[in-house]
DNA sequence: GTTAGCACTCTCGGTCATCGAGTGCTAATC
DNA sequence: GATTAGCACTCGATGACCGAGAGTGCTAAC
């Protein structure tokens, strides 16, 4: 998988700006383009002749290609990944729309947890592409706060929840009847016990705690519920990706005849390939660009996707982008994904601080 | 929209088996299917051209069609209708089949909040169609713990977990810095105040506080956001609906060519329609079936479903159910579709009890 | 180095003939 | 009177064929 090609020599400025007028036109179109085409819709200067010798030169350099020998050229992975790479203005979002993704973010700013999906649904509207987004996930989390409620008489519900936002439930089965204000007292001393700690802290703390007791021996059972708890939260690659907009994706013409499109969601179904993905991408901390065969797997090879981390690199990351057809607008999309990923780790730190 | 077509005539034995011979064959093989077909395929003991004459009959009865001249015949919505209520046998689901979907279930029994989710996997596996499933909500939640947990100075988070199982987190900034310690007291006294409440109960109960001094004023300023975060909640027509398995209906070939799908997609999106539906689903209390253009919006008259309430009638409900095409394996859908909420209604009543 | 001109290629869309599945009708049969 | 065999007929699907058009690559002139 080779996920950065160096082309060898850089083109000179005229082949730039033709493969810049190819990709913009045939991201526009989702046709072929031709020479002609081309003077006609660009001030290019040159004739359509030109053009032509150029179109060439930039197919042998295996950066544009043909359908068949009668039809226009369009981009080749390479093609975007040299476009992505050398030509392609990914400046700041103009400040419009920095402001109307401000703005959503703005309305809903109690439902903290929630901001992942928000910025996924920001994200597919802005790009008319599926938005993909995961919750920011500590590598260690810590516990910020621990809490037991009856349900029925030997059921009780733990809760957990950690500093990063995420809460889990769980239900524990006690051996025999316990009264809510002993669970409480079991509460109690379980958070003190552990809040703001790790798995391995907790459970260095939980250690010294005497076992003996009606209330020890809770404490001690549940207890371990919770560390066991934190370290499954720990392991998992990825709490959850929430995707939005996969409609936009469905609506591209090359993608009319589903057969393709299906074994892209399928791949999406199977967490495991993403999962690799964003891990890849939470280490690295930049926007991150995969085009069509960059990707391992072959349902992947007609989508491209965009994405970069979001969070504080040492503690909790997450990530947002976007997934779309090849042939997506990629500036745009480089850039939307940057002001998010930005923006949501402004939010972040402003939570978590 | 006409729900129930009651088929003025009911139909003789022979008319019968042999419709259900040609909604079998076309569920199967997705082609039209002609009394030849019929006569090779099932034993029914008549010539093609009896068949032929049954067929023209259930034709202007309304239960079949041509899609042309020379072309086999296909069921009507009218006919689907017929056949789930009086020729398909929805009888109980082999032993088999509910052994592994109860493994299933068993395999989770600490995720409760999650059940929902496992139902729409499992009816979208077991039909190979897409599965939907709701949380159980309940007309007016009752409040089973309230928590508030600091984030920073000004900051702090507010848990509320309802008995029904689901949780709310929400962010409430602080005029003044408090500390955790007495954001703990706030939270024990709302805790007594609300727990087994609903929203109208809550607010009489905050009524009564005292409102004066440093931790009244807490109480009474986070209080009103309980009882908004409840109203709120109560208000919700459908929390939340899970689906799974729209990759299923992807595949079927008369969703090739995707515009239909991308429309009921897009139905699906936009939650209304849905929303209303399975209110009246859960109104009803048994299993329901919507063919194709029963439904109200044009947009999913190519499809069915089938749905069935879960939870106890007078507290909470949720809704789980199948979407296919309307050509669907009926009998099967509505068995599992049963056993499942029957399944649902027995885990929600052994957590809630 | 650029451009005009041109022959060539290949897809796309339309037309046409053929094929065959399946019907509806009629007349014969049980 | 119901059932069936037989048959003419209909109509979509398939594939061959053809012309138009888009676009190329090459050559020769500028």
């Amino acid at each position: 998988m080779t996920r950065r090609v160096r082309t060898a020599a850089s083109l000179d400025p005229r082949s730039q700006s033709i493969l810049r007028a190819v990709i913009e036109e045939y991201v526009d179109t989702a046709t072929p383009v031709g020479s002609a085409a081309l003077v006609e819709r660009y001030r290019l200067g040159v004739s359509s002749a030109t053009v032509r010798n150029i179109l060439a030169d930039l197919e042998s350099a295996g950066l544009l290609t043909h359908p068949h020998t009668s039809a226009g050229r369009i981009p080749t992975d390479a093609g975007y990944r040299y476009f992505v790479e050398a030509i392609a203005d990914t400046s700041l979002l103009p400040p419009v729309e920095q402001l109307m993704i401000r703005h959503q973010f703005g309305q809903v700013q109690h439902a903290s947890e929630q901001w992942f999906r928000l910025a996924a649904t920001t994200l597919a509207a802005a790009n008319r592409t599926a938005g993909l987004a995961t919750p920011a996930k500590p590598r260690a989390a810590h516990v910020r706060r621990v809490d037991l409620v009856t349900i029925s008489e030997r059921l009780a519900s733990l809760i957990i929840v950690f500093r990063e936002g995420a809460i889990r439930q769980v239900l524990v089965t006690l051996s025999e009847p316990v009264e809510q204000e002993e669970l409480t007292r079991a509460a109690v001393i379980l958070d003190g016990l552990m809040a703001g700690r790790t798995a391995t802290d907790a459970d260095r703390a939980l250690a010294r705690i005497d076992g003996d007791g009606a209330i020890g021996t809770l404490v001690r059972r549940v207890g371990e519920r919770v560390i066991a708890a934190i370290r499954e939260y720990d392991a998992m690659v990825i709490e959850e990706v929430f995707s939005d907009g996969l409609l936009h994706v469905m609506e591209a013409p090359e993608f009319e005849r589903s057969e393709k499109l299906r074994r892209v969601f399928a791949a999406l179904e199977n967490r495991a390939y993403l999962g690799q993905l964003l891990d890849r991408v939470a280490g690295v901390g930049s926007v991150q660009v995969f085009i069509g065969a960059e990707n391992a797997p072959a349902e992947m090879r007609d989508v491209s996707l965009v994405l970069a981390p979001y969070g504080e690199p040492g503690r909790a990351v997450g990530v947002v982008g976007v997934l779309g057809p090849t042939r997506m607008g990629y500036a745009q999309a480089i850039g939307t994904v940057r002001f998010v990923s930005a923006l949501m780790s402004e939010l972040v730190q402003h939570i978590d601080a």
